[in-house]
RNA sequence: GUCCCCAUCGUCUAGUCAGGUCCAGGACACCGGCCUUUCACGCCGGCAACACCGGUUCAAAUCCGGUUGGGGACGCCA
């Protein structure tokens, strides 16, 4: 059997976003699948738009998300020699044709032609039967020309079987004879694009819904460059909430990929989201390993309708689309410990707060305290924020909980010290012991042993939550709990 | 405007191709309860949709036609 190959070929014009990483993931599920190859292309032959920048972020992009590919980055520039030649041959072999019309003049005709309310705005064709006298008269003068494409004159219907979308038809009066080949000398993506696909034997191309068009008109390069036609799959688009198609210029950096890596997301629960986003497996499965994912993915299944990305910009609680982060919040959870805290250190080394041992002689303690405190958390962010209290003795204390469990009760200013001078003599630091001693602590002071509990958590975390108290109390250590229940008279002054 | 694609809860979707098992299932969000002297997790429950009109049929979310609505494309961008 043949070799499957995909293809992903992003523009370098902006950052990855995430529709184009859906691209990429669902181009990448289906090389995996079929043991297929995914071959990264640049397509940069937009030179004004292309940059640097964006070649990085794309690639760095993909790195993140963990979907790799089998061959490139190649660079469409750097073939243009192919693209050049491909021009020539349609050329000679009178399928494409030399027209000198200007911009000024097409847009004329344009212009007339919309002000009849004519349907046809294409090319009229006025260069398409030049003699070869009149062409060469026209070079001699200099006059600068395009390439157009010469699209055949048949009757009836051309089509394709879309993997998605089932047969798709276009009458081949709605054709124009469309440019391949800029004044320039440049060929255009339309004409690229098949060449590379052809070089590189791209066997089937899943692209979205938007590139339709497009793809009747590569039809036909296809037939007219004698090469075999390769599957198409056309994907639905993504949407906002007010169904416009989702962009960089619209909507900011929340549909960048860089966004999700720099605010504590889990790549792969990001994979994981986006692949529901206009597929599914048919079962009421929706969280996936990489492995199953790969086993599940089918184009058949494949949604023809358009999704939308539901995030409210300016909404706290909505600042994402709010199944991508309880997506999130299932795998920081569930995912094992050792890999979560290699995602952590990250996140702890860039705030600072970082410790060595925590990879050595603490690792234990460093793994238990991220399984103890993961459950209340949604991004890899919260570790260094609500989570700080674990790793450094700078903490903030929330003012909610400090005027709730601590400013309420003045008592407590000379009762935690008081506990913690019973939990500095006590032998045996356990859960059970520092429980038990904080309770009959409450008796002897006629208080619900809750105002104790809940001051401590504050001044020993600075949240209004957390996990179980004296899980915490444990988890911290004698010492810190000590120090930390002793020296609370800061909080009363400075509020 | 022209061509192409599409139409199930607020959102992601199952069900449509092979009509009946669907007064429409799951997830997220939301609401309520249980658990917990915190908050979450977890568990239990609730709210909530077949765009409209006609046709075919004993029977339509499902097939057909139309209407409306949405999206895409219409570049010497990719």
């Amino acid at each position: 059997m043949e070799e499957v190959r995909v293809r992903f070929p992003p523009s370098p014009t902006g950052y990855l976003h995430i529709g184009g990483a859906r691209t990429a993931l669902f181009n990448w599920l289906f090389a995996k699948q079929h043991g297929g190859k995914l071959i990264l292309r640049i397509e940069d032959t937009d030179e004004e738009r292309s940059t640097q920048a964006s070649i990085d972020g794309i690639i760095e992009g993909m790195q993140w998300l963990g979907i790799d590919w089998d061959e490139g980055p190649y660079f469409q520039t750097e073939f243009s020699q192919d693209h050049i030649d491909a021009a020539n041959r349609l050329l000679a072999s009178g399928q494409a044709y030399k027209c000198f019309c200007t911009k000024e003049e097409l847009e004329q005709k344009r212009e007339a032609a919309l002000a009849q309310k004519k349907s046809d705005v294409g090319y009229d064709g006025t260069c398409r039967h030049l003699s070869a006298e009149e062409i060469a008269e026209k070079e001699a003068q200099g006059i600068p020309y395009v390439i157009r494409f010469k699209v055949p004159e048949r009757q009836g219907t051309l089509f394709y079987d879309d993997q998605v979308l089932g047969r798709i038809e276009r009458a081949y009066s709605e054709f124009e004879d469309f440019v391949i080949v800029r004044s320039n000398g440049k060929p255009l993506y339309l004409l690229c694009n098949v060449v590379d696909d052809i070089r590189d034997r791209i066997t089937h191309i899943i692209r979205g819904q938007d590139h339709m068009t497009n793809t009747t008109r590569q039809v036909l390069l296809y037939e007219a460059l004698e090469a075999p036609l390769p599957s198409f799959a056309h994907m639905p688009l993504t949407l906002d909430l007010k169904k416009r198609k989702i962009s960089k210029r619209s909507h900011g950096e929340i549909v960048a990929v860089q966004f999700y890596r720099d605010n504590g997301f889990i790549p792969w629960a990001l994979c994981n989201f986006l692949c529901l986003l206009g597929w599914n497996p048919g079962t009421e499965q929706e969280y996936f390993s990489r492995e199953e994912l790969i086993q599940a993915f089918d184009l058949s299944r494949m949604s023809r309708v358009n999704s939308v990305f539901n995030f409210r910009p300016g909404d706290a609680k909505f600042f994402t689309d709010p199944k991508l982060i309880a997506m999130n919040e299932h795998y920081l959870r569930s995912m094992d410990l050792e890999a979560l805290g290699t995602m952590v250190q990250k996140e702890l080394a860039a705030a600072d707060l970082w410790d060595e041992a925590y990879a050595t002689t603490q690792k234990d303690w460093y793994l238990h305290t991220l399984g103890l405190i993961r459950d209340r958390f949604h991004t890899l962010k919260d570790f260094t924020t609500a989570g700080r209290a674990y790793f450094a003795e700078d903490y903030g204390v929330d003012p909610k909980p400090l005027k709730k469990n601590v400013l309420k009760h003045p008592d407590l200013k000379t009762w935690l010290p008081q506990l913690a001078e019973r939990y500095k003599g006590l032998a045996d630091f356990s859960a059970e012991t520092t429980e038990q001693l904080c309770r009959e602590f409450a008796d002897e002071l006629e208080i619900k042993p809750g105002i104790l509990i809940n001051g401590m958590r504050t001044v020993l975390t600075g949240q209004l939550a957390g996990p179980s108290m004296f899980d915490i109390v444990t988890t911290l250590g004698q010492e810190r709990v000590v120090a930390r229940l002793s020296n609370i008279d800061h909080l009363y002054t400075e509020a």
